[in-house]
DNA sequence: TTTATTTGACTACATCTGTAATCTTTTAGT
DNA sequence: ACTAAAAGATTACAGATGTAGTCAAATAAA
């Protein structure tokens, strides 16, 4: 339901950032940022104020520094964008997006084992849920 | 590695209809996608243009007949986004998602049958190849 | 209080995207 | 052979996006 707000990929990236951990300064994000990507400051700050702009992203300031924190949460916009990409890529069948990641790119042992979990938790359900 | 062809969300519906049975006519394409969305005849013409002039599609003409199909490969592309989705969204964990999807839009039986088969089939590789 | 500095706000601009209208070419029918 | 119709090619255009430069305001220091 909530936040329909539409991030771009640039922009993501700085949410991945404050996602991680928040509030920080704008100086911490660009910081961290420019370890991977070789963005421009600049670049940075206004992908920062479109996030600002869009709501997805605010700041409290004190003093001369600008705390910057998400608005929108980060399980609920990975939901609803890969609940898109499951529809709009595999007819909304997940196990379709499981077995071609599994065939591309080894599963880890962990994968494995949240995946059991899920599973394990899906078949409880249905026993308590269904007749 | 192949075929590093970026589609746009509207050329993916296009692309679509085409992995789901090809060659087709531009005009059956848009017949079947106008049942679903209702885009101008010129606005899909417009977007199988771009996929041809991309690489992603291409057609082989008889008289005025045009018969389209594509080039990209479904799995392909499906495992290349599906990938990129997972990194970026989800620090390259497909649990992740899984649980992310789970919680949100039940997992149907035949989900879950396929999980369980991607996992066997994950463990028998562990036996033969790890010590 | 004046100034230098830091930080954000505003502006810029080419390319991509969604959405289509018009022009042109080819072919089926007369 | 000519013409109408069908299909694609070309052109259009506003808003989104990636990528930054410049302007302005606020604050710390002198």
């Amino acid at each position: 339901m909530s936040s329909n707000i539409d991030i771009t990929n640039a922009e993501l990236v700085i949410l991945n950032v404050l996602w991680d951990s928040s509030p920080q300064l704008s100086a911490e994000i660009v910081a961290t940022i420019q370890k991977d990507n070789d963005w421009h400051e600049r670049t940075i700050k206004t992908l920062l104020s479109r996030l600002v702009k869009k709501g997805a992203v605010d700041f409290h300031k004190s003093g001369r520094a600008y705390h910057y924190f998400p608005l929108v949460d980060q399980q609920d916009y990975q939901t609803r964008v890969s609940s898109s990409i499951i529809d709009r890529l595999f007819s909304g069948r997940i196990s379709g997006l499981v077995s071609g990641f599994a065939q591309q790119r080894d599963l880890s042992r962990d994968d494995v084992e949240s995946l059991k979990r899920i599973i394990a938790e899906w078949e409880e359900q249905q026993e308590s849920g269904n007749d």
